[in-house]
DNA sequence: CGATAATCGAGACGGTACGTCTTGTCTTAGG
DNA sequence: CCTAAGACAAGACGTACCGTCTCGATTATCG
């Protein structure tokens, strides 16, 4: 039973996430307004209220896609810890451009506005979490990872560090990166000879 | 050489520290407004601009002291890492009450005002970071501590990891705080036996 | 051709010419806020700004009414030169009360905003003066004016002797009035025996 | 009895005048402030406070020399209507200057504040009314100006037309002027056969 | 085909906070 | 006692966004 009434415009959504993310790599979240955004995407102030609940959630939106493309992880067959540790830095590669500026941004909006950050955790975190998971569950199985270690842990740490750095506007490089994976791969390795 | 003119009134400046912690405690830095510190202060806008740059330094100003204390660590006889694992955990408290949503707020506040990120290093993590090195350096020059380690990227896994729970809302628990205790120092110590 | 986008509030636009009606009575041109005038309006301060340039020309247009009504001439069968004393000796009369001083409140903000001055010739002066430029016209046409008078001049003299009392506070006196017209009538009035 | 105490510095005293007359100059009353004042003065603002009760008086004793010189009339032996003619016409023409701008100013501000509008009677309308009086008294003696007009009503007359021009900025032309005397003259003069 | 209903644009509305400016007062040090 | 310097409380200014609202116009489904 199709809806009665006038259906939504899949032009204007287009035009508001494309106007959004135009905006969101010139200037950043923190100077994103919604009127802005209405006037670029030739929308209306009202069409975005209604259908986004805020600010955050349209930014969200506008670099979901973006940010899943730009952290894939096309899956390949080295053992778990050399696969992780080749996740970790094409993140952190990632994390370097305009997209870490903009996930900083939507961090910072979450500090403002609960549903952003519910949001956040149900579309960004959980996914993005969901999809490596497995990765360390194979090296649990397969001992390569100490049994008594938390893979949420993990990546709490994993995330934290180079979220840590994208907050202090400090870039990600990749001899820190190494850094980081090294303690991280040494902390949660299994000794073979114990 | 006396300064000229009227001296800079040391009830005003105290009053509107006291205003902004409060405001900070009660509502949070989103919420704070110059105009409701001045008014709670009995101080007038103008003061207030006369002093900060910004919002984010007034609050940072005003928070410095309780995280100075909450966070500080006097050093005890132990070996460092086991220092280290103790100082962790005391952070992880400290962060767990009203002081860990000021940080996170001002981390915030940090992604919309470049001079607030310029306070935020030098106020607070630099000297934060000063007063931890030593232990790490200790632990470096007696072995306990692998030689080929960063400490500073020692000190952004740690902070990175507890920031992290915090701009995502969940409280930093003495079992989390553990367990990545437990993974950093696997991942740090020297191992004995190779 | 209809307007696009919501209309413009009838209520909102008179309630916000009342309270500056009631404000300037109370308190004068000088100590008119448009923050007082939104709050008493229940009118939010961008709705002024969105309609009106300045203070002055809320100021203005509050009391053209008023002023429109209280000096509005309904012209009688007499003579004009009799005519044109009956009117001043009404002019004087309007401006005895609050309406007065007003307009001197308005003539001075005049001097700080050119804008308002060009509304004020536009909407004040040209209109009145337009008003009784016919009674001076028929006094010209008649030979009951001197044929060499430029009644421009006349009008001059008429509202600068009266709008300078105002600006002095002192009350325009039936008895002053007198003594204005008469010196103003000999003036320009055609004698009948040379 | 020699004060105590330091002197009052009439250095300073005359530096705040003419850094006052120099702004109202270039600015006008409007704009002027007297942190512009005291600045420009190399003086401070209290000492302004302390000598002048507004800003409006400040203004007024830095115009005053000015004003008065620019009207000032030397008596010369022709009738007296020939010679009001004559100093109405110099007025009118100091007027067009930048004097007239400030003494439109000095009227505005008035209505802003009585303390201004009490001194610019006292030192401004009076002083120069009883300058110009003995000149209609003489025309009242000699019987050239009728005996029942009031010669305050001349000069309220006289002052008015002048000073309306001012306010509404429309300068005062030689031949605006003459046609105001000439209505005058002919309204005051005493007819010669009736 | 016409009624109904939801969408869209435009833009006005009441609010709130901003950062700046000016006012009049005060509190120093020093002449 | 006066002066320069400058801090202070107060409060208005004009601007920028926010989230809501009220329109006319458009575009679908359903009777």
């Amino acid at each position: 039973m199709a809806p009665v009434g006038r259906p939504r415009s899949d032009a204007s959504h287009a035009a508001i996430l494309k106007a959004t993310y135009e905006l969101l790599q010139e200037e950043g979240l923190a100077r994103l307004t919604l009127d802005k955004v209405a006037r670029r995407a030739g929308a209306s102030r009202s069409t975005l209220y209604r259908w986004w609940p805020s600010r955050g959630a349209i930014a969200m939106e506008a670099t979901l896609d973006t940010i899943n493309r730009e952290m894939s992880l096309e899956p390949q067959g080295d053992n778990a810890l050399a696969e992780y540790r080749r996740l970790l830095k094409s993140v952190a590669r990632a994390m370097r451009g305009g997209t870490g500026a903009i996930i900083a941004g939507i961090l910072a909006e979450c500090q403002r506005d609960p549903e952003t950050l519910r949001l956040y955790k149900e579309k960004l975190v959980g996914p993005r979490r969901a999809e490596i998971m497995p990765l360390l569950q194979r090296g649990l199985a397969d001992g390569s990872i100490r049994a008594d270690v938390s893979p949420q842990t993990i990546l709490d740490m994993t995330f934290g560090a180079i979220y840590h750095q994208l907050l202090l506007h400090i870039p990600t490089e990749d001899a820190w990166m190494d850094g980081v994976i090294d303690i991280l791969v040494n902390g949660i390795a299994a000794k073979p000879s114990r």
